[in-house]
DNA sequence: ATATACTCTAGTAATTCTATCGGATAACTT
DNA sequence: AAGTTATCCGATAGAATTACTAGAGTATAT
C-alpha cells in the first residue's frame, strides 16, 4: 500500500501540473486544493524540492513550482522521492540495492525470482508514465463520464 | 516493500512445494529450512491454512502441507493471505475494495489513474506466476550459474 | 497415558507513519 | 529600515503497524 505521503505528494504535483503556470503557489493554497494538512504538506514538498522536482520561492509571493515540465515528471520518481525505494525486497531495488541479510545463494533466491517479473513490469509503467500523461488519462475519463447518456432525465 | 511475513510464508511454501511430498513437515523443520523464526512461522502457517493454501495435521506425525498442487497456488495468493490487499490504493482493490476518503470523483481521481496500468501489470503477473514456476526458475538460474564459464580454476 | 506437535489468544518492544509546533530565514512592500 | 508574508527546518508526539514471543489449550499416534 501506497503511503499516505505519497499520495499526498502525487495529489500537489498534480494540482501543480495542472496549473501548468510559472508563477509559484502558495502552500496554504496548495493544501486547499489537494485536501492535505498543510503542515505536513510542508514537510512533503520540502522533500519533493530536495529531490529536484519542485522548485520554491520563499518570502512574499513565494510558493512552489514544477522543477520540471509536467512530461518529464514521472509518478514513479514522485514515489520514490517521499516513500524511498519501490522494490519488494532490497535486492531487487536499482536505485537503493542490498543484499537481504537472509539468503546466501541471491541468484537462486526463491522469493527474489517470484517477485522479480512483477516487479519489473510495474516500475517501467511507473517510470514511463509522467504527470502529464496522468493528467491526459484525467480527461479522458472525465469526457468518458459525461458522454455517457442520461437515462435518468 | 514487501513485509518480512510475507516475505517467510514464500520462503516456507516454497519449501513445502519443493518437497513435493504427501507428508506433512515439522513447523520446526520448516523454520529451520527456510530460517524463520519458529514462532512467528507458526502464526504464518495458520494464517495460510486458513486461506486454504496448506493443509495440516495435528499431533505427533503432525505438520504441514500444500492445500493445492504447487502449479496451482499463485504467488500472489500468497502474499495476500498474510498481508492483506496488495493494492496501492484501496480504491484499486479487486479483493478489498474501499472507496478512498479523500476522492469525491473515483473516475477522475489522478493518484488512481496514475497508478492503475502499473499495479494490473504487476498484478496479472503475481496471480498467473505459481510456486511450481518458481521453483523452474530456480532451477534455470541454478543451470546458469552451473553453465557458466569457470576462469578462476 | 503420555509425549509430541499444531492451535490460538495475548502481549510487547521497536519501528514507522502521520502529522504538529514553533521559531529561523528569506524576500517583498512601503 | 521595518513590517509582513511565506518558506525552511529541527524537534516532538501520538497512533498504527511490524516482528516477534509466551504460554496455555487441543488433537493424535503409540
Amino acid at each position: 500500500m501506497l503511503t499516505r505521503k505519497a499520495k499526498y505528494a502525487l495529489k500537489a504535483m498534480l494540482v501543480l501540473a495542472r496549473k501548468g503556470t510559472d508563477d509559484p503557489v502558495f502552500i496554504s493554497e496548495l493544501a486547499k486544493a489537494s485536501g492535505v494538512p498543510k503542515k505536513f504538506l510542508e514537510l512533503i514538498l520540502l522533500e519533493l524540492r530536495n529531490a529536484g522536482l519542485l522548485e520554491s520561492k520563499r518570502g512574499k509571493a513565494g510558493g512552489y513550482l514544477l522543477g520540471l515540465p509536467a512530461q518529464d515528471i514521472m509518478v514513479g520518481q514522485v514515489i520514490r522521492a517521499v516513500d524511498g525505494p519501490m522494490a519488494p525486497v532490497p535486492c531487487l531495488s536499482k536505485t537503493a540495492y542490498r543484499r537481504c541479510d537472509d539468503c546466501e545463494h541471491e541468484g537462486e533466491c526463491g522469493v527474489r525470482l517470484a517477485l522479480r517479473e512483477a516487479y519489473q513490469a510495474s516500475l517501467a509503467i511507473l517510470e514511463r508514465t509522467s504527470l502529464e500523461d496522468t493528467l491526459e488519462m484525467m480527461a479522458e475519463s472525465h469526457d468518458t463520464v459525461a458522454a455517457m447518456p442520461m437515462y435518468n432525465i
